[in-house]
DNA sequence: TCCATGTGACAGTTTTTTCTTACACATGGA
DNA sequence: TCCATGTGTAAGAAAAAACTGTCACATGGA
C-alpha cells in the first residue's frame, strides 16, 4: 500500500532525517498523538528552536507534516502530525535506491542530465 | 526469522549508516557481490581511505562484515560482504525503538544507570 | 499596561562528518 | 632491486549538522 518507493535521495533525506535519537523520540511523541511545537518543546525537554530545527527537517523528509491552527483562544498553533509511511530496508531494496540516486557519482562524471 | 528488532541506539547507527548516497552506493555494490577494499574503490570511484571509512561506518553498524583473506599470490585482501539485515520503518516501530534509547533524554536525567 | 502563551527568524559557536594527502609495511614478478 | 598490488593509519582541511541565545510580533486575561 501507499508508498511507492522513494527515490535513492528522497530514501536518503528520510533516512538521514530519522537517524538521530532526538529526532526519533519526536517521531515517537508525534505518532502518539499530535502536538504543536511550545507543548511538544517542553515535553522533550528541548529548547524551541531546536525542536523547530529538527520539526522542519523531518517535514522535509515527508514524515510529518504541520498545519498552522487557531486555538480557541485566538492563539496560532503549529500542530505537526507523522506521514503513514512505511520504509522496507533489505539489501535489494537499497540496490533498488541506489539506481536512482543523483548526487555525485564519481564512477560516473558531473550529474549531469543523461 | 533474522532480525530480533534492534535497539534504538542499534536503530540510529544503522540508518545514520544508510543516510549517504556514497554508502548506499557501497551497499548496493556489495549487495551484488562481495569485493574487496582497493577493487571496490577503483569501481566506485573514490580513494582508498575515504571508502575504508565508509566501510568502517557500515561494518559498526552491523550492515556489512569484512574478512580478511590471503590470495593465491599471497595478498592480504580484505573482503566485505552484506549481513542479511531487514529493517522495517514505520510509525510504531519507530515508537517503539524509541523507548530503548539511551542517548541525552532531555526529559529525564542524564542517561544514569537508573 | 503588563504578563503568559503562542508564533517566526537570525547570528554565532561547537561538534560531527566527510574528504584529502600523505606515509608505512608486505608480497610476487620483471 | 624496483614496480605494481594489496593492506593499515594518521594529520589536517572543508563542509554540514547540532545546539544556544536573543530578538520580534501577536493574543487573551489579570
Amino acid at each position: 500500500m501507499v508508498a511507492a518507493p522513494p527515490t535513492g535521495d528522497q530514501l536518503v533525506m528520510m533516512l538521514a532525517a530519522l537517524a538521530n535519537p532526538l529526532r526519533l523520540r519526536i517521531m515517537a511523541k508525534l505518532a502518539v498523538r499530535r502536538d504543536y511545537v511550545s507543548s511538544l518543546a517542553r515535553e522533550i525537554g528541548v529548547s524551541r528552536p531546536l525542536l523547530r530545527m529538527h520539526l522542519q527537517r523531518l517535514e522535509e523528509a515527508g514524515l510529518i507534516v504541520g498545519t498552522l491552527e487557531l486555538s480557541d483562544d485566538g492563539k496560532a498553533m503549529k500542530y505537526f502530525e507523522v506521514t503513514d509511511f512505511d520504509l522496507h530496508l533489505s539489501a535489494s531494496a537499497l540496490t533498488e535506491a541506489a539506481k536512482s540516486l543523483t548526487s555525485s557519482d564519481p564512477a560516473k562524471g558531473s550529474p549531469r542530465k543523461e
